[in-house]
DNA sequence: GGCCGGATTAGACCAGTCGTCTAGAACTCC
DNA sequence: GGAGTTCTAGACGACTGGTCTAATCCGGCC
């Protein structure tokens, strides 16, 4: 019943995209794109949006490539399976967080506590601004295919790892500033967090509110963190 | 793009299962059915399993109704559409939980503290036993179809806000008895551990480990709840 | 017994699925 | 200019998806 497989991981075979087509216009959004992006690339950004929107089974292929505007051929060539692709479209959603997160937390002009308080308040801005159904394909992904396929679940996995990680280094400088309680381990301090926003992101999609995340915000912050003791 | 969308809310139609159900429960309270559970939870059950394990789109109704016993025929005399049973798999997953809540919650011989501790370890030993991978059908149904499916996203949002109000209930319990700070608000505590737990129960998942139920426990009741101030 | 009418089933139906494959266009490098 | 590689193009196939209509079952009624 299971299929071959073929074994290898995937990352993105080399430079595929040359010198990412200049004709080819029949794009039907992009307007005024100075070098219009390459195909790999629009193919995942379209998945991000529809997989988003209506999950990783929820849509099909000939779907996604139709509103990246590039034909099915092309998709073969670029990854090996849909599932290959779910793999891709996780590590760029991970790649993509986890740099906006360094970013934050390298800003040495503030400190600890407040670079922490960033990354959170921004995505809070973030889903104001664009509605809260702004999805976090991660736990999307997660919850719907992670039982099945062995390569998305290594991918998430890795992706909470290294976010867990993150956070629990800034906890350790803003323990270190004074600003939070020693009294918390800040591994398990850091997971907390995360399991906590997670949740609220949970909550927001269900509520179609950010009144989650601002209790998660107003919860951690102002209770949580400065805890005595 | 939108299917025409057959009206009617749903609500099962009316009686349907003749003599087959007992009048088919619901009270919860039916202690041992001698006659073969009647058709339609057989379809609920196994589509409870199914979807649990491949998600709801991950899984035809081919499948479901394989594994049920059930000829496919039978599916639409059931229900209106795969969408309206997937707000039956909701609401009785909901009952389900919440008439298991509210027996631990009614439990007069332990203290306010004891039956919200009890809910949550209970859920772990289970998870302990049958693995990890236990699925909680509401996230994922809600994460999975909630965007697409009104009818889906209504019966999710209810089942949250039943939870949250029945957590809050005790946390006022355990107030009342000097078993939690005053200093919290009960409504927003309900809703951070509501939150926590979520999202420790997806970590759960991704980790493939009751780990994260554990921290849970940890922090909740051991760090968060006996807080001064 | 003959008939009726609702409950239940069987299976056809087609749109849509993922994935394959062959041609050829576009580009690079010799 | 020509050879070779990369990429595009989209028809195609085998299959499954959810849905629905037409037939069957079965107990009750005259």
């Amino acid at each position: 019943m299971s299929k071959p497989r073929a074994r290898t991981s995937s990352r993105r075979k080399s430079a595929p995209a040359t010198r990412a087509a200049r004709r080819h216009s029949s794009s039907a959004g992009a307007p005024a794109e100075p070098v219009e992006p390459d195909t790999r690339e629009r193919i995942l950004a379209a998945g991000a949006a529809l997989v988003g929107a209506k999950g990783f089974n929820g849509c099909g292929l000939s779907e996604i490539l139709q509103r990246a505007g590039v034909p099915k051929g092309s998709f073969y060539h670029y990854f090996e399976s849909k599932e290959d692709f779910g793999v891709a479209l996780i590590e760029r959603a991970r790649d993509e967080y986890l740099d906006s997160l360094r970013t934050h937390l390298g800003d040495r002009k503030r400190s600890p506590l407040a670079r922490l308080r960033s990354i959170f308040e921004d995505t809070r801005a973030e889903c104001e601004s664009n509605g809260p159904t702004v999805e976090c394909l991660i736990p999307k992904l997660a919850l719907e295919t992670a039982t099945l396929s062995e390569p998305v679940h290594a991918a998430v996995k890795c992706a909470y790892q290294q976010w867990s990680a993150l956070i629990a280094q800034v906890i350790r400088e803003a323990q270190s500033a004074g600003e939070v309680a020693r009294s918390h381990d800040p591994d398990h301090l850091a997971d907390v967090l995360v399991m906590l926003w997670e949740g609220a992101a949970v909550r927001m999609q269900i509520d179609r509110s950010i009144g989650p995340l601002d209790d998660f915000l107003a919860f951690v912050f102002d209770t949580l963190l400065p805890a005595r003791r």
